[in-house]
DNA sequence: GCGATAAGAGAAAACCTTTTCCCAACCAAG
DNA sequence: CTTGGTTGGGAAAAGGTTTTCTCTTATCGC
């Protein structure tokens, strides 16, 4: 075919100025044209606009934003690449600014002072709107002070600063389904198996935990606290299985603090014979599906939300860049319990 | 103390203007000063410097982006944000640009058209230098077709356009690396338990491992085919080892497609009483720390390199931006065995 | 003391878009 | 025929920086 009807690539955008020229009108007319302002006649509107359509004309963002003092681009500063919090939360954040036009720049920080100050000033010679800071623990600091940027900032899923907004997984109330799932299963001799003391939202579940069995009238094993990992979790059961088989003392269902604990502890009980969830069941924290799912039998577990976590740090940050007010302080989204088939089903069921 | 040392954060950014006004000199010779060109007196120079400094002067960059045509950014686009692997990779392409100023753009577009033409058109807009453009797949293109986009593209672990230059792990290398592993150890039989046909890796991967063994003099057994999942671990232990118990011909190593298939078979052999590296070696891919770790013993594994893909893909862009041509097609980066305890160590060690 | 040269510094254009202000033309009313 | 209002469209400034060109002044050699 001689004739090539694609939009022509061309070596270097088309300005506006073109455009304008190739209307045979001023770029202030052609301007205003395409952007629905000013007053013409409808015939020269269009005339404008087909052209521009017929070049490919689209706006320099670079121009747009030197000139309105806003560009359309917020960073996310991160501490944890390899994590799995962060990613979820990621794309909750991009999900929610996306339709604004809004592009994100992504730091990874590290636990490298220099490079948290190197990405943070380079975000702002890039004029970004705002920032969202998020991390892999709830209880810690960026290596970075925020504080006083002269452009919002949101933290998300990560400590904030005083006066600053925060969001934040509803880490008790989290605890809370599970246990009261638990209960409403019948199961009266629950155990908590977690992570270190070090961690804050060890002592929320675990404050969490005590509630419930409390409001119940249940007996209340004193958590144990360990390591985040599988081998913690066959650790623990030994603990809390030695020298009660088939037991008085023994539990009939764990609470744990993370899947992979969970793991664990379901590997654990498995080895001694231990039927999950006939025996004991098990709920596990975070709702890591491709461990979650390849537990036998699949792994009953408290999802964060961190998804829609992002989503809402996205917005408030949007709202903020727009000059909406926000009182500062943490807001704590809903975890939310995913049904599978490690907890047991309810006596009537 | 009354007299506050910090900076004073300025509501507005100071511009190159009121630093010249201060220092009593024009822009021009501001501007000069500041980046080292022009020629003026030592004392002016210097003067001018500590003026800017005083005022926490800081370059738009957004100016200087418009008048260099250059934005000193890249967008990174994926369909990968839940995965593991655009993870590290996004990790290495980020710290590969940080040093040269570079900021990256996360455009996550799931396998949305729509979402992927939307961020693409938004990085055009925002006159980005570069695109990487990386995935889940390496067989398989992204939903956005980025040939002619008049910016340099790079594909890293997702499959490039043609005359495009793109970046890949070396699958059969990496499979080579954990063969010849067990051939060395003196192992015999030697079994690959691998993912499904669809998947090119399959079938690179089962290439070189059938090499390997031709080369070794070793019986080839067919590899297996299934899912990239725990539970097809398993029933893999099953069809190798059923009706050949203690057997002659039950093999005394399985190569794995993945961590997760060959945490499968380790648990699964565990379960039938067979000695993990004692009697069965078993060599992982993908070396996920987290789950190579947890395995009992922990997972032998080939490591692809991600990060070091993505540093590479990093600098090539960053070449390609400033001008440097480069040869279009696939570049090979080698693998990597992490040696654990599943595969047993030489028989003289 | 004079022309040539170099040094030091400023004016202005350029990058691209948006917006305010202004101008010319046209129409209707007085 | 003037006046006042409206309509269609352009000129110019603004945003912040870099760079080229130009201008003034000082220095040097003769």
């Amino acid at each position: 075919m001689s004739s090539d009807a694609s939009p022509a690539p061309a070596k270097t955008p088309v300005t506006l100025r073109q455009v304008a020229a190739s209307a045979g009108v001023s770029v202030a007319t052609a301007s205003k044209a395409l952007n629905g302002q000013g007053r013409m006649t409808a015939e020269t509107r269009e005339r404008i606009r087909e052209t521009a359509q017929r070049l490919g004309f689209r706006p320099n963002s670079l121009a747009q934003s030197l000139l309105r003092r806003r560009s359309f681009t917020v960073g996310l500063l991160t501490n944890d690449t390899y994590g799995r919090f962060s990613l979820p939360l990621m794309a909750g954040v991009s999900d929610a600014l996306v339709d604004a036009g809004v592009s994100v720049f992504l730091c990874n920080v590290e636990d490298d002072m220099r490079l948290a100050q190197l990405h943070v000033e380079a975000m702002l010679d890039k004029r970004v709107d705002g920032i969202i800071a998020t991390g892999k623990r709830i209880d810690r600091h960026l290596p970075v002070d925020l504080a006083n940027l002269r452009i919002p900032v949101i933290y998300a899923f990560t400590q904030p600063d005083p006066d600053a907004v925060g969001f934040e997984s509803d880490d008790a109330g989290g605890a809370r389904l599970a246990v009261e799932h638990f209960c409403r299963l019948g199961r009266k001799r629950i155990a908590h198996v977690t992570g270190p003391a070090s961690f804050a939202v060890v002592h929320e579940r675990a404050r969490a935990y005590r509630e419930v069995l409390a409001e119940h009238g249940l007996p209340v094993a004193e958590p144990l606290l360990g390591a985040w990992s599988e081998a913690w979790g066959h650790e623990a059961v030994a603990k809390l299985f030695d020298g009660k088989a088939g037991g008085a003392g023994a539990p009939d269902a764990v609470f744990c603090g993370n899947d992979q604990i969970a793991r664990g502890v379901i590997d654990a009980l498995r080895e001694r014979g231990i039927g999950v969830p006939d025996d004991v069941g098990v709920i596990g924290f975070d709702n890591w599906e491709i461990v979650a799912e390849a537990t036998r039998p699949p792994l009953t577990s408290v999802d964060m939300n961190l998804s829609a976590l992002g989503r809402e740090a996205g917005l408030a940050l949007l709202s903020l860049v727009g000059g909406q007010p926000a009182a500062p302080g943490i807001r704590k989204l809903p975890c939310r319990l995913v049904v599978r088939q490690s907890c047991g089903r309810p006596p009537g069921g």
